[in-house]
DNA sequence: TCTATATATGAATAATTGTTCATGTGATTT
DNA sequence: AAATCACATGAACAATTATTCATATATAGA
């Protein structure tokens, strides 16, 4: 009849050298967390919000479509800085792109960006 | 009189080789962009929510309130790196905290951050 | 007061990441 | 075709950061 030190028995917990609490809590949250490839994603999402250059980036392209140069200069940075971080930004599906002859215009891939953008900005602000 | 090549002149951009192709749109962005330092705390609250263990835990604390040693144990991860990335949480103000006896229960601090998380998450599945 | 337990934290290390530099690619113009 | 312009990208370097290890602090109980 398994009990709630069962697992300490069979395989101890190496990792952690405290006793668990509470169990219940544990298994029931354990229960309900999405899989880790889920939060992983997650992550790598806010990970891209987590850098200034591309924050700036990003409300910059809420304002209007702009290209690298136009942002290069925007932000006083080199064309190779911004081209890097919208490759980033490209990738998690944030921004968007068109070419009109030598020119790209980047863009803002959808809403949610600004939704969670305002968010952030209204923790801060509080 | 300043022009709009004034600064051109007097401070070469180092940074930018290329020509600023839309200095009407520049200059009508770099008007509405908020302060740097607003946008660097952004940043900064964004990157807190950029790291896996971190969204575990934020995400663990949407369903309760948890001590650490609960917490390491979920995460199958040392009590040492858990206290270290509570106490990023708590800087970040994502986190409170009361003490009962020796135990500390972490719970969220508002409800921005579940909103924010959630956000997150759509992206991710969409 | 002494011991045990839950948590916090400083230092060290390994891994990740942002920018620069040099160069490559694709499109336009002459 | 050659030159030029806008942009992309690989490699290298510096800076940041997550975890581990060792140890410190705070509370409870004997």
């Amino acid at each position: 009849m398994p009990n709630q030190f069962d697992y300490q028995k069979e395989e101890p917990i190496a990792r952690c050298e405290c006793n668990v609490v509470h169990k219940d809590i544990v298994d029931q949250v354990s229960n309900q967390m999405p899989d880790d490839e889920i939060l992983y994603d997650v992550a790598d999402l806010f990970k891209v919000f987590g850098d200034c250059t591309r924050i700036k980036i990003l409300y910059a392209l809420f304002e209007s479509e702009m290209c690298v140069c136009d942002i290069a200069d925007l932000l006083g940075m080199s064309q190779s800085a911004i081209s890097h971080q919208l490759r980033v930004l490209k990738q998690s599906r944030l921004v968007k792109y068109r070419r009109d002859g030598k020119t790209v215009f980047y863009s803002l891939n959808d809403d949610h960006i600004k939704t969670i953008f305002n968010q952030g900005l209204e923790h801060v602000l509080e």
